[in-house]
DNA sequence: CGGTATCCGGGACGATACTG
DNA sequence: CAGTATCGTCCCGGATACCG
């Protein structure tokens, strides 16, 4: 036995922490944070290079990223008066150590989604297409 | 060196898997879903349990949710037919793979949610409440 | 360049009613 | 109990325009 469902867990603690996990999970949960915190673990970004580097996201939606990944102390924003102006943004050493458990998570994804993919497939299959038996 | 910015990534992987990782959290990356999934690590539930167990999900969206896992093969649904019907949700063994991730990042949320809290704290301390100098 | 302010459409989600 | 179907709302997020 022990096999059977839940040892992999081990502990309550996924019990007591859903508030928090819950609450984490809205902070950064959202895709577009977790994507500038992966980009910004690779090098600091300057504003314009990091909407360049993350596919597909809005001016809109960059600041607003940014802005709550500094206000919960994950990233610094350093203005260089230059001119033009830049701005740099930076993970700090919580924002680095949050690239830790966003790897596992990763690499979860990669060894699995084949395997998703092939499940969805066949539950799909299964489905009924709507019109099937329509006239 | 090493120390500069980004090795605790160590690898370009985080960028190669960025459309993986946008897709995958697609699936997994919503709240509920992680919910769920934390729920049952600690054993199959029926619906109504489940519904009981996390606290503010509506009906629908346990259904949506559930119908989601399942279709992507991280969730059995065993539908015993007595009276009541009786359906049990479990983990498959690819959703019993997803709690490990899904712990390193509890652990991570446990361990810096005071850091965060704190950080935000001081965030919003310096904006300019709406008002503030208003009559 | 690095933002802020505004508008607005679509989809996510909750509430409710109904079914087997 | 375990759902499905429908409706209405809210707010997320894209597009656009403008400022320093």
């Amino acid at each position: 036995m022990a096999d059977r469902h839940t040892d992999v867990t081990a502990s309550a603690r996924f019990d007591a922490e859903n508030c928090s996990l819950k609450d984490i999970l809205e902070r950064v949960g959202d895709k577009w944070s977790i994507l500038v915190v992966a980009a910004l673990a690779r090098e600091p970004y300057r504003f314009r290079a990091l909407q360049r580097a993350i596919e597909g996201i809005s001016q809109r939606m960059l600041t607003l990223t940014l802005q709550r990944l500094e206000r919960d102390g994950l990233i610094t924003r350093t203005v260089l008066d230059l001119r033009p102006p830049r701005v740099e943004y930076a993970l700090t050493a919580t924002g680095r150590s949050l690239t830790i458990p966003l790897r596992s998570l990763a690499d979860w994804a990669e060894e699995h989604r084949g395997a998703i993919s092939a499940s969805r497939a066949r539950w799909d299959a299964k489905q009924p297409p709507p019109g099937s038996s329509a006239s």
